[in-house]
DNA sequence: CACCTTTTTGACAATGATTATCATTTGCTT
DNA sequence: AAGCAAATGATAATCATTGTCAAAAAGGTG
């Protein structure tokens, strides 16, 4: 019931403000390596545990939202919208990707729970395609 | 354009027909280690490396469904419904799953695709919950 | 500021599902 | 029956992710 921000990370170091900063700069997918190798590339001096720790840490309040590529990697980036459910429409190429609501999607899901007697009912909805920067290079 | 039955595996073997048989015997979503661990209860002499490659050769030919669950492992079960694009609500404890179709759900997939110039649309729609069984038990 | 307690960090080891190797065995075709 | 390509399986390798734990840093407090 509780919709007030998240309490966020407990204490602020120079390696979480980094990720943040990191997030913020880029509207793709990425995973928990790539981000990683963002950071140091920027000159941040931070360890790969500390990008995963962060990532889950801010999936977990909603800050970053997780999705999981082909390959059963797990992809983040920032949240744009923390207010409501939503899905994404990535870019398989190269993880650039818009927030979708679907209404009606929602509510179909839920539906069809109760149709077949199941509860706790969750969904998830991915789409993926080329953006259309990369259908051009690629045809 | 083909829809003709997929040629299947070019070569029938002893662990083949065990995998397909131990596939027509449950409705579960299991993971490769898992229908692994089946076969050999029922006394199939297979090797672990068999079953993974035959689950995926039988998913590729659209002969079982795979999905990827919570952890990211991925599961398999015979598929019911060859002919069309489908979806399944898997109960999370059990894996029991029964397959579903979302007309609707389509169609506003590949609209989304149009609306944001994105080219080679693909979605992955999976529900989760719980079944009735298990909802009995866990409360 | 100096101190204290708790959290965080990071280098490294460990995990675990999946995949690659490759010598041996087996299905099929002639 | 012979030959060959495909399949098998024991095992090693991969690789994203997680666990470990001593050292470092954050945020009060007086």
């Amino acid at each position: 019931m509780s919709d007030a921000p998240q309490p966020a990370l407990p204490r602020m170091t120079r390696q979480r403000a980094a990720v943040l900063v990191a997030l913020e700069s880029s509207e793709d997918f990425l995973s928990a390596q790539q981000w990683h190798e963002s950071l140091r590339d920027h000159g941040s001096a931070i360890g790969l545990a500390t990008v995963y720790r962060t990532l889950q840490a801010l999936a977990e309040t909603g800050e970053v939202d997780a999705v999981r590529d082909a390959a059963g990697e797990v992809l983040y980036r920032r949240c744009g919208n923390r207010t409501r459910h939503h899905h994404h429409l990535r870019c398989r190429e190269c993880g650039a990707a818009v927030e979708i609501e679907g209404p009606g999607v929602e509510e179909w899901a839920s539906g069809i729970g109760e149709r077949y007697g199941y509860s706790h009912v969750e969904h998830m909805i991915e789409l993926t395609g080329l953006c259309r920067r990369c259908t051009t290079k690629e045809g």
